[in-house]
RNA sequence: GGGCAGUUACCAGAGUGGCCAAAUGGGGCUGACUGUAACUCAGCUGACUUACGUCUUCGGUGGUUCGAAUCCAUCACUGCCCA
């Protein structure tokens, strides 16, 4: 895996730039679907090639490990072949899980055993097993496995956390460094910076992950409970300690304002469930603000959903029609959504690049974000 | 013509003398959702009121009672069974 930063721009520290995998091309910077059991949730693969124009996609190393399970992975050929999806992939390593499943994990030096929420089975996650699991699942780029800090954790949990994870890491560099692909193409793994929202600990967790020199690096344990402006507050305290020339990936983040804030400040891939789920709950983000399908407001506006929306499923439908969709459970509706939503996410991104590389990007920015937060 | 059962809020349906503006479900309205245990979850849903609270409701009417959705009488309507 390669990057190249294309453009920087001269009045913040966002950047355009290209990720270069064996399974292609990604422009920086990028929004990722988030696709848990190598799937897309409510969106077909056709879809988020043409219609979306996504570049690369999400699976989830626990997900994928408890079902399909690595045995059929393997035999597939690996995730590409299995979902038939020729671009890139990046699969998260479980250690989200750590924290979503925390009512049914135990934690030690060793790992973490998972019971698993689907038969109560119990599964011991340690670096080294993620690691075979994601060679095995084989995703272009594979994710440390540490553990995502809540944010509200007090000083002493965050240090002790960041103090495992940090000791995970290094079994995952060693792991990853004595095995390969398994699949004829290269993966890259990301170390991952923890440190919730003590200064301190996150500088020390960006110093540490950078001097790894791995190709790409990520922050993780943001957006988990703690307040939005100590989340772009560490975004810009770690980035200044994270290497310029490899690619900056915040996980989990999250609104199209979020995208943004984290973009002027140096960011370059992002992952997030917000417009799949929120797209699913009947919550729409457009150019001009956030509607709520299911508003009774919209029964009989038959105007497009987005007139100049980023899809053409935009205008092939009716707000009205949406609404109705959502208002009698149909599938379609979830379908709609989810493409509407992620074709803005990427089309927000793809935009913020142009303007980057355009160097007008801070003005752009802050001429948007009002209609982005709008109600409508 | 006779017998039995029933009539409760938008719908279905609990409630058999005070703890009832009335369970529960559906429907409706509103909100939440940030590396997906989520087509999920939460709140509201008689009227007025920000709220406290006040008022009007349980087929109609008339009673019994300190007090009635609940008991009695009667009328209306509905369903089932018998002729």
């Amino acid at each position: 895996m390669q990057f190249k930063v294309q453009h920087t721009d001269s009045q913040s520290s966002a950047r355009a730039g290209e990720i270069i995998t064996d399974h292609g091309i990604i422009e920086t910077p990028i929004f990722m679907p988030v696709g848990t059991q190598a799937s897309v949730k409510a969106v077909h693969f056709s879809e988020l090639r043409e219609d979306i124009k996504a570049e690369i996609i999400l699976g989830n190393t626990y997900h994928l490990y408890l079902r399909p399970g690595i045995e059929i992975l393997e035999k597939a050929g690996g995730i590409h072949r299995f979902n038939s999806w020729d671009r890139p992939i990046l699969t998260d390593s479980g250690g989200f899980q750590v924290f979503s499943l925390s009512e049914n994990r135990k934690l030690s030096e060793e790992g973490a055993v998972f019971r698993s929420h689907i038969d109560g089975s119990k599964h011991l996650f340690t670096p080294e097993r993620v690691m075979d699991i994601q060679r095995s699942i084989g995703a272009d780029i594979i994710m440390a496995f540490d553990e995502c800090t809540p944010g509200d954790a007090d000083y002493n949990y965050a240090k002790k956390s960041l103090d495992l994870t940090e000791r995970w890491l290094n079994r995952c560099i060693n792991r990853f460094n004595e095995t390969e692909g398994k699949y004829g193409y290269r993966q890259a793994l990301f170390p991952i910076v923890q440190g919730c929202v003590y200064p301190d600990l996150r500088k020390r967790a960006a110093e540490n992950v950078a001097e790894k020199g791995a190709d790409g690096n990520a922050i993780g344990g943001l957006a988990v409970g703690e307040p939005t402006e100590k989340m772009y507050e560490m975004i810009e305290l770690v980035n200044d300690i994270l290497p310029k020339d490899k690619p900056r990936y915040l996980m989990g983040v999250g609104t199209p304002v979020n995208l943004l804030e984290a973009i002027e400040r140096g960011v370059d891939m992002f992952d997030c469930i917000m417009p799949t789920r929120n797209g699913r709950n009947g919550q729409l983000f457009t150019k001009k603000g956030i509607m709520n399908m299911r508003n009774k407001k919209w029964a009989d506006d038959f105007s497009p959903i987005e007139e100049d929306g980023a899809s053409v499923i935009d205008r092939v439908h009716s707000k009205a029609y949406l609404r109705h969709l959502f208002n009698v459970d149909e599938i379609l509706a979830l379908q709609i959504a989810s493409i509407h939503n992620l074709a803005f996410y990427l089309w927000l991104v793809k935009e913020a690049r142009k303007h980057i590389i355009e160097g007008n990007f801070p003005a752009w920015k802050k001429s948007i974000i009002p209609d982005l937060q709008n109600r409508l």
